[in-house]
DNA sequence: GCGATAAGTTCATTCGTATAACAAATCTCA
DNA sequence: TGAGATTTGTTATACGAATGAACTTATCGC
């Protein structure tokens, strides 16, 4: 075959400069980019605060570059300067460094079967402020439940915005409890939801009360998006986070990255089987772990109607509630020992009303788990589970918004002139 | 708490040189040489030869820019040009560039149950030479195997220089069915083998034989070598493959790279549960995949003693052979549902004795498939089984020292005067 | 044989980082 | 109390890689 000719490529500026930035092409500026983001980053994911000099040992650049772009980052108000510490060190005292709290934020959103929630997180990861507006959202219209949790994420912003006056808004994530392929909600089976573009109404909605994201929406997986509240800016962190809503769905995180998978399909632990001949599932499959582990079947299976009542039973010592949550921690260890064989997972993280009945999933689980997962002699996984927190997607999906900017500050400075 | 003061760091340029390129600091010799990689990558990832012009417009960078890389890449022998082809298009004619081949070679290395074997592949990913040893190789003496093995990688090496008088050697890998963390082989069971440094020996019998790798030898999992062969240089590639050797391992490609996990014991398939009440496995858990899928299983309820006997029984419609395969086939497709609901990928292929048998496989894992992994109403995946390689761990150790070079060429060029 | 077209090269420019020297601010010890 | 040591942060210069525009080379079409 000859040589290959390409479709004719119109030379526009700016379709080439997309192009190269698309594609892998380094230039110098997306160099400075990725400095820029590592300054920024080791600047806010250090307990303490950190000097320019800190920067420059940690990074590995100079001092004289980690001082420009300080700088650079500084003047974008995405880095704050406190006063020098005089204290023990000999030598001039240093700058310490922190991440801008008050000026840029990340507004986390989500939908889910009993609720919808907001969050504002800002860049040091901190909650600025939360809303939960209970319901019932099953076979819900989209539009409403649109229009009304995009009143709850301006709610929240206001509120934020009441406390700190200059704020300004990062960027949307949106949570969503079903299957998310980039922009679009494919099917969502709690809600009754599918094939829908939830972004454009929550775009409109800000835009009309003052809070214009830009560009700056995305939307994704509940279960991805509650992972990151586990992460506590450690950088190089490897988990699986098992989420208990409704359904139960996971998330992988590898290298302090979720595992989305190529469509964002991944993590769907709930339907992993534990049993060939079990029970049908909702999904059409026999035996899936969310007919054994699900909230709804622990409820069932324990004789009671709410979480409250099953950890009463338990306390009590109650044995239909007792057996319930072990044929669910067993049926958990199966599934759960499956994704580490094939992840090579050192951590589990429970969320959820599995965190809930933490307690007693525990025996059950770790002791199946060291006998199932075949590098457990070596290094045994660790098993434990969140505090709890009413809505950690929305909470997740602002700290998602924040992990955006931290590895992008660029997008986020104002062009130099 | 006060500006954490890290451990006197002494900065020898040596060091200081040595922790940049550790961490993430972007410098302009890591700009040149990730273009110098995207070049290569391009040239090689292309089934016709490619011209700068052509890689320019591919990649973004400027002509200019691609001009000048592919001439130092040239220089290092990395890349070949060609006559100009003259035919058919108007204006200057393109030189034709593709992958050096004859001067660049990785060799890869296996060690497996019943065979070792060694593989060389040039930077176009062509296979120069390859040659297999077969043997019982359970419980052996490592030193003597490991000696038996660099002298069969050595009379492959000479093979290839015979053909090829030019030719270096770029680097080695090791492929061993068992966990492998880092260069320490931990335990391969079906061996006997456990906490082994299998390289030294290794590099020492090459540089006595004058080929010396210099640092660049490594060691990896025998199912994540193998499934090197089945990417076609397409990019961005992702699929699980599933290795049917004694055991049952896998792994997952994600974006054209291996899955290999936090300390690369992912991919352990072959132990996921499929039936919490089946038979005791090797691994002392109960009803692993590899009980009812793994080679012995299948030949042992088949009621045959080779896979040729398998085979002729199933074409002659052996009740019980096609049994065996139905049950094997209906295991795996719990197993493998359980991978894809987890991981999202959209292929899986079969290598080894799954191949063998895989028109007999097809039909119940396809439709177990579609009805198991949720996403599959989206997309099904698809399933295919790889054309028989007597040792496809060597070819594709072989492979990922190639890839290794073309994702750091600078490594392989010579200093610049 | 001339113009159009495309591939490849050359050269001045731009921009981000490195290097090295310097200024600033504090502590230590005589 | 003051000089030297020490560390932080800044400034000036150099270097290197990519860019963009102009240029050369080589072919095809008419």
């Amino acid at each position: 075959m000859s040589i290959a000719k390409p479709a004719s490529i119109s030379a526009t500026a700016a379709l080439s400069a997309a192009a190269r930035s698309a594609s892998g092409a380094a230039t110098q500026a997306s160099l400075r980019e990725r400095n820029l983001a590592l300054v920024l980053t080791q600047v806010a994911s250090s307990e303490s605060p950190t000097s320019r000099a800190d920067v420059a040992a940690l990074t590995g650049l100079t001092r004289s570059t980690v001082s420009r772009l300080v700088d650079e980052l500084v003047a974008a108000a995405l880095v704050d300067e406190g006063d020098p510490v005089t204290g023990g060190q000999r030598g001039r005292p240093a700058v310490p460094l922190r991440p801008a709290s008050g000026t840029l934020v990340g507004l986390g959103l989500e939908v889910n079967v009993w609720h919808v929630a907001a969050s504002v997180v800002d860049l040091r990861g901190q909650s600025v402020s939360n809303r939960i507006v209970e319901g019932d959202f099953v076979d819900s219209d989209p539009a409403r439940v649109l229009a009304q949790l995009a009143q709850v994420g301006i709610a929240c912003l206001e509120e934020a915005r009441a406390a700190l006056p200059q704020l300004s808004l990062a960027g949307v994530q949106l949570a969503l409890p079903g299957l998310v392929d980039g922009a679009t909600l494919l099917r969502a089976p709690n809600l009754g939801w599918h094939d829908l573009q939830p972004l454009p109404p929550i775009r409109q909605a800000l835009a009309a009360a003052g809070w214009d994201p830009g560009g700056y929406l995305w939307t994704a997986n509940e279960a991805d998006c509650a992972a990151l509240t586990v992460l506590q800016g450690s950088r190089h962190d490897d988990l699986l986070y098992v989420s208990g809503e409704v359904g139960i769905g996971s998330a992988a995180i590898v290298g302090g990255q979720v595992m989305t998978g190529r469509h964002g399909w991944a993590g769907e632990l709930g339907h992993v089987c534990v049993n060939d001949g079990g029970p049908l599932c909702g999904c059409g499959s026999h035996g899936c772990l969310e007919v054994y582990a699900g909230r709804r079947a622990i409820l069932e299976k324990a004789g009671v109607d709410s979480l409250d009542a099953l950890v009463a039973a338990l306390r009590s010592g109650d044995a239909r509630a007792l057996g319930a949550v072990e044929s669910a921690g067993h049926a958990l260890a199966i599934a759960v020992s499956a994704a580490l064989n094939l992840l090579d997972l050192p951590r589990v993280v429970l969320g959820g009303h599995l965190a809930v009945v933490f307690d007693w999933l525990r025996p059950t689980l770790t002791s199946e788990l060291n006998s199932r997962v075949l590098s457990a002699p070596f290094s045994p996984p660790e098993v434990s589970a969140v505090s709890l927190d009413p809505a950690p997607a929305a909470v997740g999906a602002a700290l998602a918004v924040r992990q955006r900017v931290l590895a992008a500050p660029a997008s986020w400075m104002p062009a130099r002139g």
